[in-house]
RNA sequence: GGUCCCAUCGUCUAACGGUUAGGACAGGUGGUUUUCAAUCACCUAAUCGGGGUUCGAUUCCCCGUGGGACCGCCA
């Protein structure tokens, strides 16, 4: 048997969202699972809207999520050549012909179909030449020969068979009148000339699986082995679509999500393994399979997204997770100062325990990293005179005790407590917000302890 | 409209003819707690409808219904 040999093929003239990425994913998954090759194509012979920019998203959006293709990006223009070859080689066996017909001719055809409410399929009017004279202003396009008996019938790994009638299958374009090759007909050219074993594509392009397999077969090339998956669909059950919000990888990595979440998120999005929901970059590999892809779209989901990222949080080890955290900073927030920067660290324990994700993190450490504090009126009036007081003096037995850990401090608190007639909340509160600037945040232990006794000091001075 | 595909808790899904229909996320209740959280325990919640086949259907078949995809000289 030969290697196997997956590729994603995306066509750059939009965002790669996150239905892409996922069939990416799979295709990657696929052949790492079976210890063959991944490949990235771009299908970029859409001159017209094919843009730069979009390649370059599309690979940076791969490389951020963590999937690697083998060799260099293949781009299909640069191929355009070899389709064409391919094409004349099907007209001059007879499998393919020219269509001089023109546009108004089709139009007309397309608005007779809408009257009749019938589907639109080219007439394949120059099939069959032979009363035809060729008008000499229109340059012809060229058509497959479509069969016209019996049904096609091609076994997807994911669907089980699929069958359609071969008289639904229209006489479709492969050359354009500008001699440049279609979809279709690239698609197949490359594929084969790639070496592709198992194509794992969008449930959209199930339909011209019956148009490439005829290919194929008239060529007399093998074929690959076909597995669509269903759709991800947006809340409201329609396919997802470039237009859709948070739809690309950036959307997710600018609130902090994990790329590791995303991934696992993605993996568990149309496919099982059991009852397992996390599973390692090693896991995922070992146990993906085409056979746990499920036949339904399903839709995305957010919370569980912010749930899986959350986990990723809680779980990965702190090094990577300060790692991240910084990188996210520097790009999206503030960069942390590099002298905060192993404070930050440190109080990692309990930042993350209030965090779904990494701009959960940063705001919950915004006290750390930034020296000044905006404290808001409400909260201001919070600190009363009585709170003023007891502030004062908690900073002076700080100040004085020789000690600076949570037993002391605790110590010293409570006797503030007891002192003042007051509750933790009355001491707690205020102190929270003079040294955060809000009322939420970490515990006021963590808060006194990450700060340190100078910076606590300082921050309490402003209220005598 | 035509063709094709799909259908289990709100969501992602498990159960490949026999289970009290399982898990996860979300939701709810209670415990813990120093705010917000977190955490622990428990709970709510589903086989789209109708016919078959079978001793027995979530599972197989048919018909409805619902949802989706495709119907470009886009990919």
């Amino acid at each position: 048997m030969s290697k196997v040999a997956t590729r994603f093929a995306p066509s750059p003239t939009g965002p790669l969202h996150i239905g892409g990425v996922r069939t990416a994913l799979f295709n990657w998954l696929y052949a790492k699972n079976q210890k063959g090759s991944f490949f990235l194509r771009i299908e970029d012979t859409d001159k017209e809207r094919s843009e730069d920019k979009y390649k370059i998203q599309i690979i940076e959006s791969l490389k951020w999520i963590g999937i690697n293709y083998d060799g260099k990006e293949y781009i299909q223009s640069a191929k355009i050549n070899e389709h064409k070859k391919i094409a004349n080689q099907l007209l001059e066996k007879g499998f393919a012909y020219k269509c001089y017909c023109s546009d108004e001719e089709i139009i007309e055809q397309k608005n007779k179909a809408k009257q009749k409410k019938l589907p639109y399929i080219y007439n394949r009017k120059w099939r069959d030449p032979k009363n035809l004279e060729i008008p000499k202003n229109i340059k012809p396009v060229l058509r497959f020969k479509s069969s016209l008996e019996g049904q096609s019938v091609f076994k997807d790994m994911v669907q089980g068979d699929v069958k359609v009638s071969n008289l639904t299958i229209e006489d479709f374009i492969i050359l354009r009148n500008n001699g440049t090759p279609t979809y279709n007909l690239s698609a197949v050219v490359d594929d084969h000339t790639m070496g592709v074993t198992h194509i794992i594509r969008g449930d959209d392009h199930k339909i011209n699986t019956f148009k490439q397999i005829q290919i194929y077969l008239a060529m007399g090339w093998d074929l690959p082995k076909f597995a669509h998956i269903p759709l991800i669909h947006t809340t409201e059950g329609k396919k997802l679509s470039k237009r859709d919000k948070s739809s690309t990888l950036n959307d997710y990595s600018k609130i902090g999500i994990m790329p590791d979440a995303l991934r696992n998120y993605l993996l568990r999005l149309g496919w099982s393994f059991e009852d397992k929901e996390i599973f390692t970059l090693d896991e995922s590999i070992k146990h993906f399979n085409i056979s746990g892809i499920g036949k339904s779209p399903s839709k995305l989901d957010m919370t569980r997204i912010l749930s899986m990222n959350e986990h990723y949080i809680k779980n990965i080890n702190e090094n990577d997770l300060f790692d991240q955290l910084k990188t996210y900073c520097e790009i999206y927030k503030k960069k942390i100062d590099i002298k905060k920067e192993e404070t930050v660290k440190k109080s990692l324990n309990f930042l993350k325990n209030k965090a779904k994700t990494l701009e959960d993190i940063y705001n919950n450490a915004k006290y750390l990293i930034s020296d000044e504090l905006k404290i808001n009126d409400e909260d201001l009036k919070l600190i009363d005179d009585k709170a003023k007081k007891i502030i004062n003096e908690f900073s002076k037995n700080i100040n004085e005790s020789s000690k600076f850990t949570k037993e002391k401090l605790e110590e010293i608190l409570n006797q503030l407590i007891k002192k003042h007639q007051t509750n933790f909340k009355g001491v707690g509160q205020p102190m929270r917000i003079a040294l955060i600037g809000s009322k939420f945040g970490p515990g006021i232990f963590d808060i006194i302890l990450s700060l340190g006794k100078e910076t606590v000091i300082k921050r309490l001075s402003k209220f005598n």
